[in-house]
DNA sequence: ATTATTAGTTAGCTAAGTTAACTATCGTGA
DNA sequence: TCACGATAGTTAACTTAGCTAACTAATAAT
């Protein structure tokens, strides 16, 4: 597999790990995962958001005025969890709420000119060290954890369903 | 570097993406990871332990008799968190607590047998989900994605420090 | 016009995380 | 020796995030 390597990169005899088993691949993923998170956690009390109010803000924010069951969805979680995410978000002036003219049941929520600002200072400040751990790592590495970027998304949000 | 993948896979001429800015990747990683553990912590319902214990279980179970205060720190979290994991892993009997003879304020924990057999259990339950997605990718994305796990542990864990 | 369905909310629970303040023990140096 | 500082854990009080179950309100359908 990879048969290649043109050339030109004085690969640094890295020896190849055996290749994990899927089991072992997701255990572990899983782990980094948990760890990244706590790490993450750990960095935004200076300032932002936690990241679930984060995650969600985001979706608002690029994904225009968007229904609570939307949201909901986009973020795989249960319906009373974006309520009570929203109303947090809601209070603290980042999202309105904006009702279906057409079918009062429905709301939509939308960033405040605040909340988008929010979003990027929050967001920035909670990845800096996320960025920082990123510098640190060769370009080989860093490259390569780019490419894999994709197929992890791809994993985290379910597979059979394409970004 | 690749210079082209004759992607065996359906996926069409996979475009190489332009190299995201370390901020990007963050961000993005950061993204992937809160969406990966919301859909991992989803699966459990039906069994196993919440995350963050299988997490401390796990390192009990592999690192031996192993002191509250290490455990905090190879969690990453403050001795509060420890303790209340503990006296919860505790109840269901899966550790015992083994107070040190010649210290008298260290206390280190242990798995039972039964702790032992749940984290295979209970871990095994719980990335299940995760082995499917990781199966429904191609073999060469799972290839990419096996590489870039030791980065992604290295990152998840604060870089600096080597696990 | 009733009934069923859909959208969101409320209530009540569990779990994980925090800081601040506490207890208990150990080590040290006057 | 004994008082004091440092270390290991715990307790208390609070926050956030997630869940299910049960509810209200509005729309759609028969």
């Amino acid at each position: 597999m990879r048969p290649h390597a043109p050339s030109a990169s004085p690969r640094p005899a890295r020896r190849r790990a055996p290749r994990p088993s899927p089991a072992d691949l997701a255990d572990r993923l899983h782990s980094a995962a948990i760890h990244l998170l706590r790490r993450l956690r750990r960095e935004d009390d200076a300032s932002g958001l936690p990241a679930p109010q984060l995650s969600a803000l985001s979706v608002i924010v690029f994904g225009g005025p968007i229904t609570l069951g939307e949201l909901a969805r986009a973020e795989q979680v249960r319906p009373p969890t974006i309520s009570k995410l929203i109303v947090e978000l809601e209070a603290q002036g980042l999202i309105e709420r904006e009702p279906d003219p057409a079918d009062r049941r429905i709301v939509r929520v939308r960033a405040t000119a605040s909340g988008s600002k929010v979003l990027h200072d929050g967001r920035q400040r909670r990845v800096a060290a996320l960025v920082a751990s990123l510098h640190s790592l060769s370009i080989r590495d860093r490259a390569l954890l780019a490419r894999a970027l994709p197929v992890l998304e791809r994993v985290a949000r379910g597979t059979q369903e394409h970004d």
